[in-house]
DNA sequence: CTGGTCTGGGAAAGCGCATTCCCACTGCAT
DNA sequence: ATGCAGTGGGAATGCGCTTTCCCAGACCAG
């Protein structure tokens, strides 16, 4: 038993198909009241359901949002998806997901395949990468991008535009203060760490993400009168915070003056304690379970902090300092920004981002 | 500028459209390679993209799956959305999303925008409820689906089935042994903390996730020859684990003879300690922060444990003793009964999916 | 009473593709 | 030389819907 259609709804209510379509379906032209309740009692005790594709080929538009993530179980990308959820059912549209472990060659599949289906728009909220190995992937998915725009596709892409992408009317670039904030975190921890020693732990160079937050931390601690951080530099996950954290602990034992058992109390001696900034919460985390694997204690024997503010995390021991980012208002700004509604009243500029350095127990002077 | 179609493709390679549908997509009849390679490289130089929606329609059926879940940003449903989100992969399909905040009105909204859709098969992965309120909204739900599965849809429901459902052979269910594994956790507690009393922090009655979780502990306390717990009820969030944490904090200070500083011993007089059973992960971590907003300590003052073994609490301190449940692989397994995959090979019932007793911290017996 | 403008409904032409027939042609056996 | 199956390509139909265009009737002014 196939859905019913249109057409027979039409015949049950005694009409045109062009009518039972004019009256089941938001037209311009409203058919008589008398007529439109015998079609939508029709469609009633028909089950109508009207076929989205049809509609869609009809009208040449779907409905559809794609969303493109690297990782929908990241807590990062979850929350920036729920926000383009809310968005989406704002808009009455759908979302359908995509997830690429952040490969411009995946990604590129992801668009193509969003094209395919004649996504009304996409936002790709993964961070962009320049590195060399993805100059090819990158170029494709320019191409694939610029090509989706031309044929009146909306794109908002979250953090720093796809690199080399054509400027267009339906590129849109929701802009995260990344570095002005990491620039902010660095002087206030400046100011509360005025003995500490800095270092970070960074994402994989090229990630746009990762070498924003580090550029700006770096100019937050020069404006500050400190010199550079030094740079570790590893996976953009909680593994990758998980091993920088390990090499740290074997530097803060190894700079112990006295035999570090557990117990000891850490900065002892008068050694300058040590501050790390992990680029994301979640490689926080992981660096700080590091620490703690290897009997250090947060912040007595190190003080760290992180960025994103993740929900989810807000419970952890010791309260994680961090930057604070609207994940779920990105993803509603992104969505609505590639919705062409931001640039219905006004200047079109969608809001701006704004994140507010948070300062937590993770990084408190010890007492 | 529109996107180019498969007529223009197939002009551009002088044939005929059908010769061109056949070679571009995969047809059982192959058209000659030299004819092939002209119109694949038409079809490259024009940068063509097949329209799904339009190839939907002629073929009536999406390559679409539809997955419902709660809350995108929930971290339970995150980690079944990325299985869910690999075996569409796998199966060369896209995954649509919708949200719904457990509202049966909602899920049969999301059903039926998914069936306007042609989506090929439905993923629902929210726990169902059994509360009066939602007994409208139930049997609407179980009408859509039922209707979704008759006109040849597949869907699978994770945990229980919905209310009412009508059995069909489009409709699976992904069963979940909740019950089983809270018995066994409440056994495997009951013999390390054979001094405890036991309390249950549970969400709403009527929700099959929580009340299956209840009533299996109960159990379990039951073999192992202890009272049942009280149940403490709550919503199903951290929130809710938060604020019937901040009663049993208030509880467990009173009990306490001496006059409780923050630094004073638990358990102590000799008075029995008290073990909390939250019904999920996120629960658990909420009545955690309660205890120590409080002033109190775990496992020292209560210990406490949870269910699921979200991988971003992993990290949590104390170790959060718990039950592993592959969601991943739920998501997985829901999704491959649901696409027909699984019925293919031999007697067609997916695998059970099995969890694991974690003990861990945050139960353990204070030294 | 007639000519004009509205109004509301129907007929029909696609939207872009898959697919069923159908046909011309080849190669082989008779 | 003739018949036949087999092969490979094209014409045409339809998937379910929207939308343009057209037409019949109503209604008003002259």
């Amino acid at each position: 038993m196939a859905a019913s259609t249109l057409t027979e709804v039409a015949r049950l209510a005694g009409v045109s198909p062009a009518t039972a379509s004019r009256v089941l379906n938001g037209s311009a032209r409203k058919p008589g009241p008398d007529i439109a309740d015998r079609v939508r009692q029709a469609a009633d005790s028909l089950g109508y359901i009207p076929n989205a594709q049809a509609q869609g080929l009809a009208k040449s538009s779907s409905g559809l949002i794609g969303l493109i993530v690297h990782d929908i179980a990241d807590p990062y990308f979850a929350a920036i998806a729920r926000g383009v959820q809310e968005a989406a059912r704002e808009q009455g549209r759908m979302v359908l997901l995509a997830t690429t472990a952040g490969a411009p060659g995946d990604e590129k599949e992801a668009v193509a395949a969003f094209a395919a289906r004649r996504a009304d728009s996409i936002v790709i909220a993964g961070s962009r990468s320049s590195r060399t190995e993805d100059t090819d992937g990158n170029a494709d998915l320019a191409a694939e991008l610029d090509r989706y725009c031309r044929n009146g596709g909306q794109v908002a892409v979250v953090g720093h535009p796809v690199v080399g992408a054509a400027v267009s009317d339906g590129y849109h670039v929701v802009e995260v203060p990344n570095e002005e904030l990491a620039a902010s975190l660095a002087s206030e921890l400046s100011a509360s760490r005025a003995d500490d020693d800095f270092v970070i732990i960074g994402g994989p160079e090229g990630l746009f993400t990762s070498d924003d937050r580090i550029r700006g931390f770096q100019q937050g601690l020069a404006e500050a009168g400190r010199p550079p951080a030094e740079i570790l530099r590893s996976s953009f996950n909680r593994a990758g915070g998980f091993g920088a954290g390990l090499t740290l602990a074997a530097r803060i034992k190894a700079s112990r003056p006295e035999a570090g058992g557990v117990g000891a109390t850490g900065n002892g001696g008068g050694s300058k304690g040590l501050c790390i900034f992990a680029v994301n919460d979640v490689m926080a985390i992981g660096a700080a379970a590091a620490l703690r694997s290897e009997g250090l204690r947060i912040p007595r024997d190190a003080t760290i902090a992180g960025f994103d503010d993740i929900e989810t995390l807000r419970d952890f021991r010791p309260a994680l300092s961090t930057v604070h980012l609207p994940l779920e208002e990105i993803g509603r700004i992104a969505t609505r920004s590639a919705a062409g509604t931001a640039a219905a009243d006004g200047a079109g500029t969608p809001p701006p981002v704004t994140g507010q350095v948070t300062l937590r127990r993770s990084t408190e002077t010890a007492s």
